[in-house]
DNA sequence: TAAGATTGACAACGACCGTAGTCAAGTGAG
DNA sequence: CTCACTTGACTACGGTCGTTGTCAATCTTA
């Protein structure tokens, strides 16, 4: 018997593996959505998850792996939050979009901090910029695709301008800033992203 | 003749203070507007501004202390260009905004970095937090003040929304990552703030 | 039970941090 | 010239960082 199929304390060796390995991106997410960037130190991470620093390079390279690693978890959720709740929308467009603002609004009020992670914590760490960027067409795709082409620029810009605004009216609601029932930020949400769409025709 | 009052090396102590203070921060304003938040340590300040320690200490208490400064310089001098760019503007909304908007580009085309320390250190940064909230009003007063009252949460709605498109805007333009060119940029900009002026009416 | 895999606690390295202090050299006023 | 003020270079303290390594204790299998 292989030494990675022995079982230890009822469990083999790449099970409590993989199990180390999400509690370090659960502590990583801890961290990076409430305390930020500067606050995911390996050190810091391995106090939170309650492991030893060998574990951590056990799982990541270096520091910079964990956070993206956090991060391509939150987005996959969130994409996968999106596809689901589109599919399974009625096939009109306000409808359509509907669904996937409030799919959106769900997920980071379910966990703010995996709001702070997508939308805020890739404007700040060096090594989540480009993650950030990629973020954009997975946000606005979904919708943006199903619209009749326009001018490549103008769709462009429409495209960024439509995303820091929905950006910040999401981060101005987790902070409490901005005070609205959720069903007005939603019903806010969707007309922005239809007046932008009718605009980009 | 009192110790401030002596001349040294042909100025006097509170000059060659004031100096060493502008010094700093424009050291601060470097490493914040290209480096980010993490790197405007008083040392790396320091020994950007070619200045010792002590001097930090001699007009600033502490790191937080400086970085508001610098945010407070950079938020002074964009008031400062939108209030005088909007005086000076013909008594027409559209050419109000436009020239408020261009007055904004041309700072950060003219300094980039104070466009960064301005739109995205707010966001990073623990200490420049509430100053982020305060730059909306000043930002969107001028234009929002013009137009008749609508429903409070509507218009905070629009305001917040507003500001984060043109960040998100601005930040890509100074990236790089939005290849357009300033004309056009600015005329995005002013179509946009004049339709959700209309919208908030 | 003996051997080997696995675990946890912790030390060590060099680096940078914020902050405070020391000390010699330079400079101008009386 | 002398003295007091000012300056720059430097050291020191206690802390955290990323990363690697050590070592004894614990657990499973043969």
């Amino acid at each position: 018997m292989t030494a990675a199929q022995r079982t230890w304390a009822g469990t083999t060796l790449a099970d409590r593996k993989a199990m180390r390995r999400r509690q370090l991106i659960e502590a990583g997410l801890e961290l990076l959505g409430t305390a930020g960037t500067q606050a995911v130190s390996v050190r810091a991470v391995c106090r939170t998850a309650k492991l030893t620093e060998r574990y951590f390079y056990e799982s990541f390279a270096d520091r910079d792996e964990l956070l993206l690693a956090v991060y391509d978890q939150v987005a996959q959720e969130a994409h996968d939050a999106l596809v689901t709740a589109v599919r399974d929308a009625q096939d009109e467009l306000t409808a359509l979009v509907r669904a996937a603002v409030t799919s959106f609004v769900e997920l980071i009020i379910d966990d703010p901090r995996k709001g702070t992670v997508l939308l805020l914590a890739p404007l700040t760490d060096p090594a989540l910029i480009r993650r950030g960027a990629e973020l954009l067409p997975t946000f606005t795709t979904l919708i943006h695709d199903q619209l009749p082409a326009s001018d490549h620029t103008e769709r462009r810009l429409i495209a960024v301008g439509v995303t820091g605004a929905l950006t910040n009216l999401f981060m101005a609601y987790l902070n409490g800033t901005l005070d609205v029932p959720r069903d007005r930020l939603v019903e806010h949400c969707v007309r922005m992203l239809l007046t932008a769409a009718r605009g980009a025709r």
